[in-house]
DNA sequence: TTGATGTTGAGAATCGTTATCAAAAGATAC
DNA sequence: GTATCTTTTGATAACGATTCTCAACATCAA
């Protein structure tokens, strides 16, 4: 869901870096933030390709950037190779369930499993930065 | 640790598959399940190379593939995008905790979280694979 | 030793992503 | 609105890890 809040707050990103606001970056904006989540480069690109023909995939990777050091989006480094970018959820950190034959991400958090992930920081004496949890099966609907 | 048992695995795998023994496969073997854990393709072509000047690229993908496949070693597909291979522990599953810093790799496991994993994959239907668990910090020597 | 088959290494190809750079477009001052 | 200064853009080349191709070579059974 793409919300004026996000777009101002993009706006904002861009004014106190000395950046310049364009067509394409709200093009990618739109699309990064609406709808469908975890969309690879690619399926940004085909996106944007239907309201605006010729955006090459440079500006692309670098409005992506751009929505990452914004705190918008969150790029996904999956085991296939290829990001996934999805909307910043309100700092709301997940995890996520992914299911090995359709591709379906499911969102899950779990505050227990959190909390020991914690401990093993500490456990083993490291000061905790992020994580990252993904769970691999076969989703309901594949199982039939 | 490499030891005659893992010889002996890789040599009946081999046989099984009716793939033949080489010096080149004996050296990869031996580099990867001893010794230092989590290597890089390019670090143990190096390694390599040391002892067996000439051996390409080509090899060493193929030779992981086959250890893997004979499941006397494992692929880690890292955030950098670089795969690392570590020598798979006998049936004991681990995850990683990684220093952002020095890039050294802690093997953890929490049965814990384990069995609260499989609690996800079952509330959301899952029917589980596997799964990963990376914790990025910052570990107790690069700390201060 | 020979023949059939699997393996090797060099180099090309792949593919997602990033860098380069001249042309185009925003922002700002006038 | 126009001039001017930046920043942005898109085409294309470059990158780096990994995989493919293929002719030369090694292995093994008979």
């Amino acid at each position: 869901m793409l919300t004026e809040k996000d777009k101002q707050a993009f706006q904002d990103y861009l004014t106190q870096e000395g950046l310049k606001f364009s067509e394409q970056r709200m093009q990618i904006l739109e699309i990064v933030l609406q709808g469908v989540k975890h969309l690879t480069a690619n399926e940004i690109y085909k996106n944007v390709q239907k309201r605006h023909p010729g955006i090459g995939y440079a500006t692309i990777y670098r409005t992506l950037r751009l929505l990452c050091e914004a705190g918008l989006c969150v790029e996904l480094k999956c085991e296939d190779g290829i990001c996934r970018y999805e909307h910043a959820a309100d700092d709301v950190h997940h995890d996520h369930l992914i299911c090995t034959k359709c591709g379906r991400f499911v969102e899950v958090v779990d505050p227990q499993i959190e909390k020991l992930q914690d401990k093993l920081f500490k456990d083993n004496g490291f000061l905790p930065q992020r994580h990252r949890m993904e769970l691999y099966g076969i989703c309901r609907q594949c199982k039939k």
